[in-house]
RNA sequence: GGGCCCGUAGUGUAGUCCGGUUUAACACGCCUGCCUGUCACGCAGGAGAUCACCGGUUCAAAUCCGGCCGGGCCCGCCA
């Protein structure tokens, strides 16, 4: 179809010139005998005007509503200098409609597109996401991901990646998450799974010798949604041959660099301020380091309210609650809210604690010391000389405002981390604007999970152990908890955005921590063999990692919800109200696959 | 599986606590008419709501109670 100019683009330079445009109406001004139309296309709008000169034409405008698609061609004047609106690009200038044609009307849309000024509801939005999309704010970030992803490709094809697809239709693996199964209709009774990440592939394309590969993957898990989780969701997959921790991390970093550099003025324009850009090395910290000091494996360092271990200063103490959390081999731990005194309320103190006892905490203890001395309901139980010391640890000064939680040490750190999260938010120590990326390193190997009543991998059981792997198993039947995985999680504001590893390459070494997780030896062939058969076939040294695109791109853009730049998401309960899927088939269909329901 | 919040014209909200004063209000949108310089155009008029759904209490329910459906945030879950 004829088009000359994009809405958003035509100017000063085309003044005199014939224009023919394409698009939606975005706004009328119906003046009687005079007609102003905005046009909408993707690139942005522009002013037409139709007068009621030419009856036919006229006539026709008349007719427009809002979201009707129109081809206009016409003249593009210079506005008189009274006209001119400085609020759009293309202001300066208007059309002087010759021709108007009505591609297609429109029923009213449910969604105000044009000046959305209240935002509907999100089942709406979801509903009509078709609509929704034709927002600027939505518009804006889809083509905000799509920069996004275009820049980190082209960095990752300079540094020699090259992006290979796997399979979506592929294996049900143990552990991780519930899978999204499809029945075969070819092999009845069988099932594949919808990949939870392409991490055996991207294994089987190291052992195949592509050495840099990387994917704009999908992944599935079958897991409650949240506002950073859908069921499906995309991944900046990679994974290289011959590297180490530091070899990976660097490229990472480096992709991230040159992609916000790609991105500055699409940054800048979200936050309507320079974002100043991101330093590199990434700061590191150790899983351990991030427990202690934030209580988090995944720390928002965008503030500080560091957490402070007192536990060695009140082992003997004669507050019992704290001594006999020591003895018992659990930790004291406390943050120092400073000038608390006046910034926190009896109130809001109150719903901390509330916070602590939801998260699993006996309480949580306070003390302020005022000019007249502490003030808390245990400071009766200690010495003087004890106060000092922990005044001294915790830096505490007159109108500071100390808090305790004395537990286990894993609830401990997680419950100040929380209370550390919400004092963040509630005092305002946190800027909104600012990207404060961090690696947490180091994590422990494996974890002991309650409901199992076994050791698990804490990321994946391909992730190689530290140090001398011909001693993992004398060393898990030591300290299991105390092993540490070559892996390494990327933390922004908070937030994982990111995690890899360096990899089990070695078969031996592979069979060992299948056996260790306590899955027999029929099992690790039956769902494993393949793998662990390919290890022997001269796999190199490997290791990876993958970036979750969505949270990216949401943080980056300041997104509240991961829904905000994805197309066609779902809702919490994993429905996509648009189409109505999930839905019941044809008996037909499920007779095909060989599937009988049972609800 | 659990906790908290929400559901009122096409859209966003008020009214809900403390039942009757409401013929359910307001804004935007929509329809009709008028208007040749607006740009969130303006002016005049109009239509549009089984108050999510089902049941209970009551002389009387948008309002109170119970259930149920849907949405959101969170915990669990997410190698």
């Amino acid at each position: 179809m004829k088009r000359t100019h994009n809405c958003g683009e035509v100017g000063v330079k085309d003044i005199d010139h014939e224009i023919y445009l394409l698009g939606w109406v975005h706004r009328r001004r119906d003046h009687g005998g005079l007609i102003f139309l905005d046009l909408r296309d993707r690139s942005g709008i522009v002013q037409v005007v139709v007068s009621s000169q030419d009856a036919e034409l006229f006539a026709t405008a008349e007719k427009l509503r809002i979201e009707y698609v129109v081809q206009v061609s016409g003249k593009a004047v210079k506005r008189s200098p009274e006209t001119i609106n400085q609020q759009i690009k293309t202001g300066e200038i208007e059309i002087k409609c010759s021709n108007l044609e009505i591609l297609n009307t429109s029923k009213t849309p449910p969604i105000e597109i044009a000046d959305a000024t209240t935002e509907p509801d999100e089942m709406v939005r979801l509903r009509y996401r078709y609509l929704d999309l034709r927002k600027d704010k939505m518009r804006e970030n889809l083509v905000f991901r799509h920069k996004l992803i275009r820049a980190m490709a082209n960095y990752l094809d300079q540094k020699g990646f090259i992006e290979i697809e796997t399979p979506f239709l592929t294996k049900s693996t143990p552990e991780g998450a519930r899978d999204y199964l499809v029945p075969s209709r070819v092999n009845p009774g069988k099932f594949y799974a919808l990949p939870q990440s392409p991490q055996l592939f991207k294994q089987l394309l190291m052992i195949a010798g592509m050495e840099k590969y990387f994917q704009v993957a999908r992944c599935f898990r079958d897991e409650d949604l949240r506002s950073d989780r859908q069921p499906e969701f995309t991944q900046l997959d990679l994974e290289m041959s011959f590297v180490t921790r530091d070899d990976v991390i660097e490229v990472i970093e480096g992709t991230l660099k040159h992609t916000l550099a790609e991105l500055e003025k699409d940054i800048d324009k979200y936050r309507g301020k320079r974002i100043p850009l991101i330093e590199l090395p990434f700061p590191r910290l150790t899983w351990d380091e991030a427990m202690n000091r934030f209580g988090s494996d995944k720390p928002d360092l965008r503030f500080g309210l560091e957490l402070v271990d007192i536990s060695d200063l009140v082992r003997d103490t004669e507050c019992m609650i704290f001594a006999r959390t020591v003895a018992a081999g659990g930790a004291v731990k406390c943050i120092n809210v400073k000038e608390g005194e006046n910034k926190l309320s009896r109130a809001e103190l109150e719903k901390l604690e509330e916070t602590a006892k939801k998260l699993g905490a006996k309480g949580l203890a306070w003390l302020v010391l005022t000019s007249n001395g502490p003030k808390s309901p245990i400071a009766k139980f200690f010495k003087e000389e004890e106060l000092e010391l922990i005044y001294t640890r915790t830096k505490c000064e007159t109108g500071d405002v100390l808090l305790f939680v004395a537990d286990y040490f894993d609830i401990a750190c997680n419950v100040l981390g929380e209370v550390r999260l919400e004092l963040g938010k509630k005092m305002q120590l946190i800027d909104y604007n600012s990207f404060h990326f961090t690696w947490v390193i180091d994590f422990p190997l494996f974890e002991y999970s309650k409901t199992e009543k076994r050791w698990v991998s804490r990321h994946h059981p391909f992730t190689s152990p530290q140090g001398n792997l011909d001693e993992i198993e004398e060393k898990f039947l030591k300290e299991p908890g105390r092993i540490k995985a070559q892996a390494y999680d990327l933390v922004l504001n908070g937030t994982e955005i990111g995690g890899g590893s360096i990899r089990i390459h070695r078969a031996d070494i592979q069979h060992k921590i299948f056996k260790i997780i306590g899955i027999g030896e029929e099992e690790i062939n039956r769902r494993f063999g393949f793998l662990i058969e390919a290890l022997e076939y001269g796999a190199p040294p490997h290791g990876g990692v993958a970036l979750g695109l969505d949270r990216l791109v949401m943080m980056l853009a300041g997104m509240d919800s991961i829904r905000d730049v994805i197309a066609f998401p779902k809702t919490q309960s994993a429905l996509c109200p648009l189409t109505g899927a999930p839905d019941v088939v044809d008996p037909q269909q499920l007779k095909d696959i060989h599937i009988r329901t049972a609800i």
